[in-house]
DNA sequence: ACAAAAGTGTTGGGAGTACACCCATGT
DNA sequence: ACATGGGTGTACTCCCAACACTTTTGT
């Protein structure tokens, strides 16, 4: 078996309580072995930890998400977040790199670990846990989302499968009409991914807002316009142009010039910018309200 | 923002397939019986799920946390955040829940369900969760942290126990000593504990800013004036205390007058306050740059 | 010439800061 | 009378929304 009874404990393991806080036990009886390995699986409830990622990107002006669909019961045949077990031996931002690496190629940058270069590859950050005990039919899975945030790909890859991975709307995906309320999405999410992927949504909506994140939506060189065009599409709003222009230019690390200019958007040639250092942005960018 | 939302799987379990997005399984070998259990301990790595919790209140004009003192080792005899282990029927959330309660006899206001009333019993949210391989050098743990706000209450009782519980400034927990730089904290925290508690730090320090959540840390009935302090020790700063009572009570929804007045502060009586309605602070309180 | 997108200037209002000043109590 | 904290008024500044206007390309 896979699970080579890691975790090494230093020195002594005379006591195995199980609770690390308070010194209660699990199991309430109170007959095991002391001299048995560093853990004892009828010891504590057993689960399964997995990573489901959200990862989204900005494509032909709508925010969409990568799904994979399933090929297993439950729920088979319907579209999921791509994720995967944690190995026993990985950390949970590495179990989500790696996750993301297996199904879209992209390298990392890790939130905490800025890379050299800003403004390419993608953004990776914890969302939120998942443990309700029925969200999985079989078993007891605690489910550690992450949120990815992407630029454009070319095409996603799950496994070498074409159509059993694609990039779709998350307006589609979660049924958000905006105007009629329509009751729900065509076919909705695996467990209860729907919930995630709204959550995570949600986090990347609010967190352009004040951060300089929007940057991880676009290519490593890109115009204001194109850049405005992110924060539209991913608030699903109109910006005034002229407005946008002046505040991000005006915000200082936000962006760097690159130097050239592109017209691959028609019109007057836009100089090219790249992200700049900062990560915070003050004052923020603020969503219209109505 | 973790609603506990069951969605309830059809209980279709013919394939035990463990990884439920893509069919790959952990286990290499193929050879696992299909009628079996809805799980198979041996397939995917086992792991413990523990909630900690980092309970939070203002006493004495200074920002506190909730620790415990450890009776087994590893870290015998250091503090701890409370916590313990997540049950098998038993949502995270609940989790959380139980702990607090065990650990502080607080009723709780779910994030996702506000109470009937506003003001009294504590806020509690997932704040993140961490597992690292070596967090736990008996076994592997993974902790989902929640984070809890809560009024100045009389004594933590854990278990009984007077002096195994404390209400500790985060300020001597963590060392940041603000003037000089102090290089450790005393006795620094079992385990990851310090990181967390920084974390949930951090979340409350911002969160305040942008939401109604400060009114957590208050009696249910409170004063302009000790909402302001309660401000000033979470911020670590001091505020014009003039400026402060315009913002609060012109923001729609945050305060309704109680009704009667206080003296308790000294001074020119005090008009009473209860919590309003309204979760988020439109335009947010600021945190003076310096 | 015209459309389209990039940029700049200007103006009015809303919200923040700083601070002078008044109010109601306890001692 | 005075200290203490509660509460109001006011002037100045900064930022943002709105929109008129100019610039530079492609067709």
């Amino acid at each position: 078996m896979p699970l080579d009874t890691a975790r090494e404990a230093p020195g002594e393991r005379e006591e195995v309580v199980v609770d690390a806080r308070e010194g209660r036990v699990y199991r309430q009886e109170d007959d095991y072995d002391h001299g048995m390995p560093p853990y004892d699986p009828s010891a504590f409830p057993p689960f399964a930890v997995t990573v489901d990622l959200v990862v989204l990107t900005v494509r032909r002006h709508a925010l969409c998400a990568l799904v994979v669909r399933r090929g297993e019961s439950p729920f088979k045949g319907r579209w999921a977040l791509p994720g995967g077990f944690v190995r026993d031996d990985e950390d949970l931002g590495a179990a989500a790199r790696r996750e993301l690496v297996e199904e879209t190629g992209l390298c990392v940058h890790d939130q905490d670990a800025p890379a050299p270069m800003p403004g390419n590859g993608a953004h990776l950050e914890q969302l939120a846990t998942y443990g309700d005990p029925k969200r999985d039919p079989r078993m007891r899975v605690v489910s550690v989302a992450h949120l990815a945030l992407a630029p454009d790909l070319p095409a996603p890859r799950a496994g070498g499968d074409a159509n059993s991975a694609r990039w779709a709307p998350v307006e589609e995906l979660l049924g958000e009409d905006g105007s009629v309320e329509r009751e729900e999405p065509a076919e909705p999410l695996a467990f209860d991914h729907a919930r995630i992927l709204a959550d995570g949504v949600e986090r990347a909506r609010s967190k352009i807002e004040y951060s300089s994140l929007a940057t991880a939506f676009c290519p490593p060189e890109f115009t204001v316009g194109e850049l405005r065009r992110v924060y539209e599409a991913v608030w699903g709003v109109s910006l005034d142009p002229r407005n946008f222009h002046r505040k991000v230019t005006g915000t200082p690390g936000f962006l760097v010039p690159a130097g050239g200019t592109t017209t691959r958007q028609g019109g007057r040639p836009a100089q090219l910018f790249r992200a700049g250092g900062a990560t915070l942005l003050n004052p923020p960018m603020l969503r219209p309200e109505v």
